[in-house]
Formats: structure tokens, sequence, C-alpha cells
DNA sequence: ACGGTAATGATAGTGTTACTATTGTTTTGA
DNA sequence: TCAAAACAATAGTAACACTATCATTACCGT
């Protein structure tokens, strides 16, 4: 019952989750359809009432694998970090030109996967919007710092530090490494966000890859390489 | 009954208010114990109920005034927002080197005024919390299309814009000034975050203006300019 | 085929939240 | 001083975020 979700196996951090959803239909049921109705009407919306109804179970039954909403939905973050530190660990694997290895960890950041060649896993895309358009609702709580102890956030932070180490692999004598991740990532995601909706605010009207080019323009320039993408 | 909170009146759209809260006393009250109380207890936690115990008065009453929580607490960003914007025309007025120009408005949209010489406004330093904390909440919703609309992000688009023609002006050929410009404001708020709450995502440990300087660092190379800050 | 255990379904219930409605009292400003 | 506006007091509602209980079904080794 392992791999529904995917080709390979992720693993998330067991404090998310009661019962593993991964380990019977109706956890899967409650993943990929849930991601479908977070998607569709937002984290406010949702409920796990909803849910139920939608793929004909009980409230009661989605509780035995999930301890609230928020843990659901930290759950699927996780995941998605996950993801993200797996394709990372791929496009950067066996590869010893610096520069090289920091592009494509850049490129596995910003760009969104189209469907036809890069997309891994299932759902890949709805996840990445709804991490796009739900993940700070959660992140910003008085929670956060009992959940960072619980070391729900080392996914996302071995994400940023793996890539800031490339960063200083290229440039050893840049003060901000973490800092240029951790703001190329985020900025991916709210830059997204305020294409669909506030276009004003970015300069991406006409490139569907204007984020990723601004992204590598920032970095080459910030840590001095006279590269082309 | 006008300039309770500040100095200066600061306009604020109206459609996020029934009753203009800066006209009343009661107004007043449910503004600046409403700001203590959002930033003690977060948005989740924060009720008209448990504010209307605090000032003494009941839930009806502050609902006279807005419409529900989402809106006040978008009033209160929106005034943050107008805020800003006024120190960032002071800042730049009258100042003919576009790059001065650009370094004022970036120390304006970066740094943590200091309670003793910057500090324009009552409460600016709750309210830059809440804003850090909260904005995400409100602003990634399934109403933000509407909410756009309705011009309730006039004034955080209205900052975006100026910055971005301070970009243009000290370099001409930069393709994303808008980009960069919000990528600022936004890094700045998550970073300061960070600092408080997930500290290995910054390289802000020792230094309390780090942020600052990564952004001047970044724009100065960005946009080419040989400058000191 | 049997019994035990785990998973699920069905149903009900609780306290809180986010409001709305009504009615009566106080304040205020023309 | 009198009418309108503002506010207080109280009650009520539907939805939400769960929790509890108990019956039913599926599966598993013997």
């Amino acid at each position: 019952m392992e791999h529904l979700l995917s080709a390979v196996d992720i693993k998330v951090n067991d404090k998310l989750f009661l019962k593993n959803p991964t380990s019977s239909e109706l956890g899967m049921k409650i993943i990929n359809l849930g991601i479908a109705l977070l998607e569709e009407i937002g984290f406010e919306n949702f409920t796990f009432k909803k849910l139920a109804i939608r793929i004909e179970t009980t409230e009661a039954s989605i509780y035995r694998y999930f301890e609230c909403k928020h843990s659901f939905l930290l759950y699927l973050i996780n995941w998605y970090w996950g993801m993200i530190e797996y394709r990372l660990l791929i496009q950067t694997a066996n590869i010893d030109d610096s520069i090289r290895k920091l592009y494509n960890a850049l490129h596995v950041l910003t760009s969104v996967p189209n469907s036809e060649n890069e997309l891994v896993f299932q759902r890949e895309l709805s996840l990445k919007s709804i991490v796009i358009n739900e993940s700070a609702k959660i992140y910003r709580t008085k929670k956060v710092d009992k959940e960072n102890e619980n070391g729900i956030y080392l996914a996302y932070k071995s994400i940023v530090s793996r890539v800031a180490s490339f960063i200083q692999e290229v440039n050893p004598s840049y003060p901000f490494p973490a800092m240029l991740t951790s703001t190329i990532i985020e900025s991916s995601n709210h830059q997204r966000f305020f294409k669909d909706h506030l276009p004003r605010l970015t300069n991406t009207l006409l490139d569907r890859d204007a984020f990723e080019n601004f992204a590598f323009d920032l970095v080459n320039k910030t840590l001095g390489i006279n590269g082309t993408k």
C-alpha cells in the first residue's frame, strides 16, 4: 500500500499524523481528495466535514489520521518540501562545477515544472499552489515555536542550508547565503501569487519564466558570477 | 476626535469599516486595544468577544465599526502601509540624487525604526509585528480578487510602484523593478519572522541590521551601483 | 471455519466562533 | 429640550472543530 502518491517514498515527520495516511486506501483518499478540495476552496473554508462528504466517509474516520486540519496542511506542505529536497538531490548529484550545481538548484526552487517531462509526482502542481497560497497561514502562528521543537521545519531548513552551501562554494566571502536562499524560495512563492492576483506588483505580465530570470539575474550579480543561465 | 492615532491623518479605504473608528472614543479604543490584543494572541485566537471584554463594551458595538475581524485586520494593515507611504514621501522629497532617493526608500522599507528618533506614530512597532505575522493570512484568501477590485491594495501597490520608479531612475535598463521592490518588502517581513522563530533560515544571528545590509548589497549589485550605503 | 483485532461507519453531542436581531438606555448636538 | 445617534444588554443561530460511543465490517493467523 506504499508509493501510491509517488514514485519514491518521501518520509514525512511522523508527529504530523496519528495514523500514516499512506498505509491505507482511505488514507490515500484523504490526501488526494484533500489536496483537490484545499486547492478548490482554500484553507479557511476547508473542513474535515466537507472532505468526509466528498470521499464518502465520516469526519471521525479522518480524525483517526490527522489530529486537526492544521496538521493536515502541515503534512502536505512537509511532503512538498520533502519532494523538493529529493529533486534537489537528483539535480545536483555528481556535478563538480559549483556554478552549474547552484544553477540547477535554483531551477528546482524557482521553476514551475511543466507536466510533460519534469513532473515527477502526481498532484505536484496542486500541491505547489497549496504551498503558495496557504503555507504562510500555518507558519506564522503562535504554535510555530513548539512545532519547530518537534522538527516540523527540518525539511525546509535542510533545503535552505543545502543551497546556502552551494552559494558558499561559488562565493565563499558572500555573507548572507542562507538569507539569499530563503529570500528566493519565499519570493518565488509570493511572486507567483502576485502574478495571479495582484499583477502590478510584478513584472511578469508577458513572460512565463520571468521570475526564474529575475532570480538568476539576482544571484549572478549578487555573487559576482559572469555566467549565462 | 481626529488624529488620536497619529500626528498626521492617514486615510484608509472606507470600504474597510462601517463607521470610521477614528471618529469616536470607542472607535479609538477598538483600534488601540485591538492592536495590543492581536499582537498578544494572534489572529487565529483573536475574537471581537475577547476584545469587547477587554475594552468593556459589547461585541455588537464593535460590529458597528467593522463588518468582521477580517476587515479589522485589513484596516490595520492598510493603515500601516499608508503610514509607510507617508514616511516614504517625506524621506524622498526634494532629493535630486536618484541613488540617494532609492537608498532612503530602502531604509524606510527595511529598517526597524528605533523608538527614540524615528518613531513617528504610536503603536507603530506593534503594528509592524502584526503586519509581519498576520498579513499573509488575509492576503492569500479566496476573497483577494474581490478586495482588489475594491481598491484595498492600492496603498501597497502605490508604494511598490513608487520605489520601482526610483529603481528605474537609477538603472533604466533593469527589467524587474517592481519584482525587486516587492521581493524586498516581503523578504524584509519574512526574514524578521524567521529571525525570531526559525533563525537558521537567516544569517542574522549577530547583527541587528543584517537584513538591511543584505538588502542594500542586493540592490547595489543588482542595479550595478558602486555605492556605499 | 473461528475468534480476535484493527479499521471504519453511524450517530450524537459539546463548546466556541462569528456573527445577527431586538430592545432599552444614555449621550449629544441643533 | 428633543430627536437622533450611539451604545449596552441580552438572546439567538448556524457553522466549525472537534470528542465520544457503539455497531459493523474486513482481515489475519491458527
